[in-house]
DNA sequence: CTTGACCTGTTATGATATTACATACATAAG
DNA sequence: CTTATGTATGTAATATCATAACAGGTCAAG
């Protein structure tokens, strides 16, 4: 079940379901999750929100890694590749994903006003988005998806 | 009408008209379309691809305006606030819009193999979007669509 | 004119990302 | 057990993208 970051929910539980999923899918894909990479994805799921690569390298320094972009950058990809983690080009920033393995097509809602961000399930979009480029004959691969505007907390402020 | 960047076209023509598009649009909006900012207009018409900033600075500076970053990124700024320019952020550019004025939601359709970059008409794209964002009592304001993948041309060499 | 808004030029710096190379580690063949 | 191979990490250097801050110029309204 989706969890979306805009509800309370209890964070530390669902941060150990998601880590123990990135094992499995790991191992299933005959990946390594070393202790760099497994560190950064706890990382991004410990601060729940969209951190810069420099954000996750500060953090990787203080804890004795290597203290060079590569480091964040190389652990960062490698997530992402594996679908564990997502990249929000609009913030210059990576999320760790809330549902990893299942297939899903998310979207990212950002809001302008805390910042927040969340992953929407997003298939409806998705498939909108292949329709309208298969008329002109563009096959989608990839996709970014990312919506600017204001969360439910902050809709309700204004 | 939209002519997809995909298809052969005359482009000196559709250059014309959206410059011509483009004078009224600023006047409209009581803004004003000074040599640089039609230039870099110009520039990003006559390229028909997606520009970094630097490159527009380049081109810039070949012609005698300003050589520093800010001219370029102001301008286009500019451009992008009056809906005459799109920004890219998957590929850090910029293009010109070929259909301004029309409220339009775009979707950008970005080839992998030949980085031809293409706006799609994407309504329904956005209603699938907002629709995904409501379910979360999100409210979208602006959103960008990138997709990355092969363009006709590409998919049938392939 | 003079004023005030806006535009342009320039310096300086900040933020994000990659290339290239050296070293260390894991795994599997010999 | 040793060696070869692929993969992961550490590090230096550099490339690329973007903005802050201020000075001077242009232009139209009053
Ligand atoms: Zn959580
Ligand atoms: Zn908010
Ligand atoms: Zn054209
Ligand atoms: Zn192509």
């Amino acid at each position: 079940m989706h969890t979306p970051a805009f509800h309370n929910h209890d964070h530390a539980h669902c941060t150990g379901d998601v880590m123990a999923r990135a094992e499995e899918i790991t191992r299933a894909n005959g990946a390594r999750l070393t202790p760099v990479r497994r560190r950064v994805l706890e990382i991004l799921l410990e601060e729940h929100r969209a951190m810069g690569a420099y954000d996750v390298l500060q953090r990787l320094v203080a804890e004795g890694f290597g203290n060079q972009p590569p480091v964040a950058y190389r652990a960062l990809e490698f997530l992402v590749d594996q679908g564990l983690a997502h990249r929000v080009r609009r913030l210059n920033a990576f999320t760790a994903c809330m549902t990893p393995g299942e297939s899903h097509a998310p979207a990212f809602l950002i809001c302008r006003q805390c910042n927040a961000v969340a992953e929407a399930p997003a298939e409806g979009v998705r498939a909108a988005l292949e329709a309208a480029a298969a008329e002109l004959g563009f096959v989608v691969e990839r996709a970014n998806l990312e919506a600017l505007g204001l969360c439910p907390k902050c809709v309700a402020q204004a």
